[in-house]
DNA sequence: TTCCGAATCATCCGTTCGGCTATCGATTGG
DNA sequence: CCAATCGATAGCCGAACGGATGATTCGGAA
């Protein structure tokens, strides 16, 4: 019998992964957490085999500190990301953080049956529609440096601004807008900002 | 005995709202539907009480649409929209069509059941968490055109290209801009569409 | 060790923006 | 009926942007 443990902020989808995977006779949940602290508290306490984690917890750790903590435990559990939109940063860290696993919450019962029975032995599960969507996403791949402009970009910030704040000049600044524009394939600013979040390559922050 | 139906193209979100809805005795699942084309023939065939809709439906036809036709039919079911970010006009657009209520889907289990019971007495049901949001994000409300104009604008359009395609003057275009960034409080494209993206004005669309 | 990508910097130049100010018709709502 | 709002229009001007091109440095991969 597997043992998983559910960490999401939303009840409906709490009660719908519960329901389906009591369904399964070799899965059970025992127990649920909506937010980071009482997420640490319940594997530390049950064990579970597998956590099944969204990496949006809405206030205060997300959930990939989360499962750095959890994978840092003694006993760690496997942790499966389930979860819906993210930027392709935050499911890097996850998996940095040692995440064995990622998937969609769109993703058909079978596919996350199979997903936790994977990774309850131990395998590293990527679904396929993921890993797909993954790679479409990661064709142009942008430097760290270009997202980091990216988002300034994104908060109506001019070159000289940029350059300002990141100590570099003007120029660079222009020239890794020129990189970015050509990645994206637009040709301005607007554009760009528009396909980064679309990308999910930044978030639309204030 | 209120008879619901779901209509979500996410299999968890459905087991999960079907499994909460049958912990009440008042409460029943008729039936659920995945896409805009077997909503129809399902509420057709078992008319719910009252049809939990999601906005979003993937593929083919959405939420708005769909409600539209359901509400058009001879008995029609209430329409409750249950979805979690949608653009301020998607909500609006659904509440045109008939919807009777929105919430989201984060919402705590105790206001689903409320906001179910109520629409199926035939009462609006706004949930507060969403009216507030709702009231929050109409702070500065943007017209059509500057709708439209910001649409334009998240595609990389200049400004003699927007003009073009909309039959009038680049200075009209630049008039709108200036009232699009007050409202917005930024001083440039890049940030308006970040802005308009965040407040979900527009979409981020390919 | 050689070669490439990333990051940095620079100059030139035409185009586009954004801010400002002002007008005008149409519609809508007190 | 009058005020307010919306959409459309105009000109001016300095600042910002985007394209093109080329150069240097550094570190990692081949």
């Amino acid at each position: 019998m597997i043992r998983v443990a559910l960490v999401d902020d939303h009840p409906v989808v709490r009660a719908g992964v519960r329901a389906l995977l009591e369904g399964q006779d070799d899965l059970t949940v025992v127990g649920e957490a909506s937010d980071a602290h009482s997420a640490e508290q319940l594997v530390a306490a049950l064990h579970p085999d597998v956590v099944l984690m969204d990496l949006n917890l809405g206030a205060g750790a997300g959930g990939a500190e989360v499962t750095a903590r959890l994978r840092a435990l003694a006993e760690p559990p496997y942790v499966l990301v389930l979860t819906t939109y993210d930027t392709e940063a935050d499911i890097m860290s996850a998996i940095d953080a040692g995440a064995s696993g990622y998937l969609l919450k769109d993703a058909p019962p079978e596919d996350l049956f199979r997903a936790i029975r994977g990774t309850a032995r131990g395998e590293t599960v990527l679904a396929p529609a993921v890993a797909a969507r993954l790679v479409r996403r990661s064709g142009p791949t942008l430097t760290e440096r270009e997202v980091e402009i990216l988002g300034l970009l994104a908060t109506g910030k001019a070159n000289r601004e940029m350059a300002k704040k990141l100590y570099v000049s003007e120029a660079t600044i222009k020239s890794h807008l020129a990189h970015i524009y050509s990645k994206l394939e637009v040709d301005n600013r607007a554009a760009a900002v528009a396909r980064a979040i679309e990308q999910r390559i930044i978030r639309p922050v204030s």
